[in-house]
Formats: structure tokens, sequence, C-alpha cells
DNA sequence: AGAGCCTATGTTATCGATGCCATATGTAAC
DNA sequence: GTTACATATGGCATCGATAACATAGGCTCT
């Protein structure tokens, strides 16, 4: 039969702790958030009971009552280096959590308004308290706008909407270190693989390299545009092969260096020995390739933490939160004497 | 002075478009939830206060009256290949996001049963209805148990609690594949450098190294520990480099093999002249090095994405979702003939 | 024409925790 | 010995959406 005191297999709730410890469901949440009015002898009592009836509790009825949610959303994009898209992930997370926020992550495919709104919405529905844009805002449209008006945002690339924070890494001087220290080896010329122009850090690092040649004198050759992958680096490898006068080469990604030096290599070039390359990321692989590559550091890791310590205002826009640094290896070399 | 039509400037609520619209809360919910009944033209007022509002919906007050979250938890290792993390979470996120869930992830920062413990609780009480977990379970506690058992659970690396549905990449096979090309190319021993031991993947990799030679009737070498960074493999490889009967190894991942091929090189052998390096994962930088490497392929986005299907039923336990293929590159040769 | 059944809509209770206010002690101050 | 104030606890409304039930027309069928 069916009796009245069947129950359903149900999470057990507050008021059920507070039956259990003998006490009311609003001391039941008091305990669990350690507010200072609450008797030793009581809590203990209480805890017990969420012991016993193995207790959690219901993150949906947290945040509807006190209206807040205690997540930070990100914005992802699926393609476009694995390495800087983890690094930033791992940094965002482990700062969040520091600060007892959940992270919900949104993925976008490709560099497309919709789906950015899209994810903007996803999360803003939510009821995340901030987001971390880690993918660059090509155009930024009214939704997006209206949505980072509302909810505190960072972006990490250096694009910006109207009330957006950014956090500041410097491109621009990425490029210049590494333009600088090819120059100051002696080459004469240094060719570009850039990163799509889309993305405001593409654009920002060749704009350094641009500058730091301006500024020597040198009129800069044409870059040649990737899309940070290894393979888009072969395919213009394979270009800068066919061109007799390249010995200096700036990839906008340690993969896409990867990708020219095996083009250049298969073009009967030596590197360092004909052709000398630098880099941006210092990738973990970096080291250990043949050759080791000379790269410009970039700490995703930290970026991404700096970005959730704005977001949380433990931090002022300000600060230049994270800097580049040139870690010279065995890709580069002076230029072969004629 | 302060008028009763003041307004806190909060986020508009379901009745609010109802008042807008002229009808009731239950028929803009129907309208916003596709409900079959609504009356076209009534749709259409709904839907131009919802736009009017600027209304979204508010996703806590949902899952608590619903009583779905439509959220999946991902736990993942912040250290360990930062490649196949990003595979992993992209593949998760795509399919969750197609099923219109969201995703909420959780890192731990090293294996330690507490930290697993405690990502798996934070994860339960946002009331995640599926979890997967990327990282190696070492050792299961009550705690981890009890909560696998109230959610569903995929792991994504073999290990299992009584609950969880394991999702099968059969590592041992690729193991014996790597292990098995370079027999085949006629070496009569093959090192292996391997995973950590926690990790059952490198467990698994490991026992199908062994299970091939045995089966051609060699006695295996003593396994070389590493700990999946291209640094370990560097140090393993050094080892290597010392002992000169070696002409074939097996790293258990690509990142390993890079530092295993640095210090061979460092120690005057050439690859795959003098020794061969067959390892796994097939990251995209695989096919860029010098040279590039053969390796056993590992679709990780794929098994993303499966976890999730197996998750939401969509697919069932026993299916051989993700195989593994070898790429053959230009890190193995037969032996040199002496 | 009335039974029976769809369709479109409204009403009310409910999910689980918290905010706010009320209340009951104890205890220090005048 | 009141007043006054801190400590410890309970009661009740509330957050915003949905489930379950209720109702009011309009239609079909016998």
């Amino acid at each position: 039969m069916t009796g009245a005191t069947e129950r359903p297999a149900r999470q057990p709730s507050m008021s059920d702790v507070a039956r259990t410890a003998g006490v009311s469901a609003q001391t039941v949440s008091r305990t669990l958030r350690d507010s200072p009015n609450v008797n030793p002898e009581t809590r203990k009592r209480v805890l017990a009971a969420v012991e016993q009836l193995g207790y959690r509790f219901n993150h949906a009825a947290r945040v509807l009552s006190s209206g807040r949610s205690h997540t930070i959303g990100l914005v992802l994009l699926q393609s476009g280096g694995y390495y800087s898209r983890s690094a930033v992930t791992a940094g965002v997370e482990a700062a969040a959590g520091e600060a007892g926020y959940a992270v919900s992550i949104a993925t976008i495919a490709r560099l497309d308004t919709g789906l950015m709104e899209r994810s903007l919405s996803k999360l803003a529905d939510q009821g995340v308290e901030g987001i971390v844009i880690a993918v660059p805002l090509i155009s930024v449209t009214q939704k997006m706008e209206d949505i980072t008006r509302d909810i505190p945002t960072v972006t990490l690339d250096g694009s910006r909407t109207a009330s957006a924070l950014v956090l500041g890494i410097d491109q621009k001087e990425a490029g210049r270190i590494a333009t600088r220290h090819l120059l100051d080896l002696g080459h004469r010329q240094v060719w570009h693989v850039s990163g799509p122009d889309e993305w405001i850090e593409a654009r920002q690092r060749r704009q350094g390299w641009q500058e730091c040649l301006a500024a020597a004198g040198i009129q800069a050759p044409p870059p040649l545009e990737g899309d940070w992958s290894p393979d888009s680096g072969y395919r213009q490898g394979q270009v800068l092969a066919m061109i007799p006068d390249v010995t200096a080469v700036f990839a906008a990604s340690d993969e896409m260096a990867f990708g020219v030096i095996r083009a250049l290599r298969e073009g009967g070039r030596s590197v360092p020995a004909d052709v000398s390359i630098v880099s941006v990321d210092d990738i973990e692989l970096a080291a250990y390739c043949t050759p080791p590559l000379t790269t410009v550091r970039q700490d995703f890791y930290r970026s991404g933490a700096a970005a959730v310590a704005l977001l949380l205002r433990q931090a002022d826009a300000g600060e230049t939160l994270v800097t580049a640094s040139l870690s010279v290896r065995a890709s580069t070399a002076p230029p072969r004497s004629r």
C-alpha cells in the first residue's frame, strides 16, 4: 500500500537536517555559513546531523535566495593554440577556486559574432558574476555591449568594449623584444609570420615588429599571415624557403615556428646557421625540439589568474600584470658572414 | 522623496514580462519553453515583451523549481599534458553544449585524494547532473564512491569506482601498436619511457608494451618512469643515451618523446638512424618537429565528446568509442645493420 | 443537444536556502 | 531592580521559475 511515510529518495534538505538536530533551519543555515552567533554545542549537533544525513547544500536555492551565484564565466576559442588555452583556463580556475568561485566555460567553435553573443548570453543566463573573455572580439555588437555592461568583464587579448576591463599584456613589447634580438645578432632584415589578423594579439605583435624595424631604419617586408597552427607556419615557411635573402624570421607563436623550421629544413636551409627564428609563447616543448627555440615567454597561467583577481576587485585595472621576457635558446645565431 | 514607484535596477522577471504582455507568468514560461499549446498571437506578444524588457531567465530559479541543473561537471588535472586536457575539454564542452548542457570545471592541482574529494563535492553541490573525470583515480575513498553513486559519472582513464562508467580507450592496445611497429622494423629490443605509475593510462600502455615483447619472446628491460613532461623525458633520455645497445624506444607520450630525442641527440645518437622512437598522442606538433614523430594517435576530443554522450545516455557503455591508430612519420627506421 | 475532448490560459503550491524581524535568555550598567 | 545590550535561536516572507491542477471556450461525435 501507499503509506503516508513513503519517502522519495531525494537529497536531504536543510530542514531535514534541522529536524534531525532538533533546531530550526535557520540555525542550520547559520552554522554552515560560519555565522558568529551559534553556540558551539549547537554547532556540533548540527554538523553531526549534516554528516549523518549526508547533507549537501543546494546551489540553486542558495543562488536564488542570496542573489549571488559565486560563478565566473570563461569564454574560450576552440581552436587556436592548445597551450595558451589550457594555461589560461588553469589560471582562471585556480584563482577563482581560491576565492570560492566556480568556473563555467563557454567555448566558441570559431570567431563569429553570433556564436560569441550566444556564449555570453548563456553565461549571463547562468547568472555568472564575472566574465573572462579569452578570445578576440573582432566586432562588438550591441548585445555584447549590453551583457558586458551588466556583468563585470575582463578581456585578455586587448580587445575592448565600452565597459569591459582590459588586462594589459604588452604584445607589442613581445614583438619588439623578438625583433630586437635578431637585429642585435647582426641580421639586416627580419621577416614575420604573423597570427590571424582578427586577433588583436597578432596585430600588436606585428606592430611591435614593424616599429622595431622602423626604428632601425629598415623597411619591413610584407608579413606572412598564419592561423597559429603549426601547419600554417609550415606553409608560410615554404614561401620563405624560396626567398634566398631570408636570414631571420620572427614567428608570432611557437607552434607556427615549428612549422616554419620544418619547411625551411625541407627547403635546404639550416636553422640557425642559415636562418634564425624567434617566436612567442615559450610552450613547454620549445626547449626540447630541434633546435631548442629562442622565444619570448608569456605567462598565460598568470594572466588567467590575474583576470580573475581583476574581476573580484582584488587588483587594479591599471597594473601591468603580465610581462614578456626572452628565453634565448638555439634557434638563433648571427648571420653567416659571406 | 522616496516615491512608491521607485524601482531597483534589477533584472526583469517572468512576471514583469507577463504584466507587460498582458498574460500570466505561466503563459510566458510556456512560450519560452516552446510548449505546444500557446496561441501564435499570444506568443508574439510575449516575445515582444521579452525583447522590450531585455528579459533573460534566471538559471537558479529554473534549476530549483525544475530540479534539473542542465550542467555537467568536468574534473581535470592542472598538470600533465596540456594537449590532452584542452582537447578533452573542447570535446566535452562541444557535446554538452549541443545537448543544451553547461559545463562546470573543477581542476585539481595534483593527484591527491583530498583535492579530488573536494572537487567532486564542489560539483555535487552545484547540482551537476553528470560528471566526467579526466584524471586517474589512484585510490577511491568512501566519499568519492558516495558521490559517484548519486551522480552519473564517466571516467576517462580506465580507473573505476563501483558505479562510474568507464569509457573504453584501449591504452594497452596503444602500447602494443607502438611496440609492434618497432619490432616489425626489425628491432630486437624495445625500451620504454613510461608515464607516472599512478596513471592507469601509463600502466596500461606499459602493459601493452610488455605483452607485445613477451609475445615475441623478448624479455622486457626495466621501464624508465617519467611524469609526462618533456623534461622528464629528457632526463630518462640521458639514461638511455648511456646504454649502447638501445636502438628502439617507446615513449608513453609525445611530450616525453621530445625530451628523449633531445637527450639522445646530445648524447651523440641520431634519430632515427641510431635509435627509433614511437610515442602516443599525436599532438599537433608531432608532425612538425625534427624528425617528425611516429606516434599512436588518440582522439581526445572525441573521447571527451563520447563521455558526454555516455552520460546523457545517448550511447552505450559497451561501445568501443575511441580507437588508437599509428601515424608513421620519420622518427622510426629499421635498425642499422652492423 | 449533451457527453467528451481538445486548446489556451490562469491559479496555487512548491523547490531550498536566506534576509529580516521577533523573541528569549544572560548579564553588564546605572 | 530596571534599563540596555549582546547572544542564541525561531518564524515567516521571499527569490523566480515550474508542476499540477483548474477552468473556460470551441469543436466533434453520437
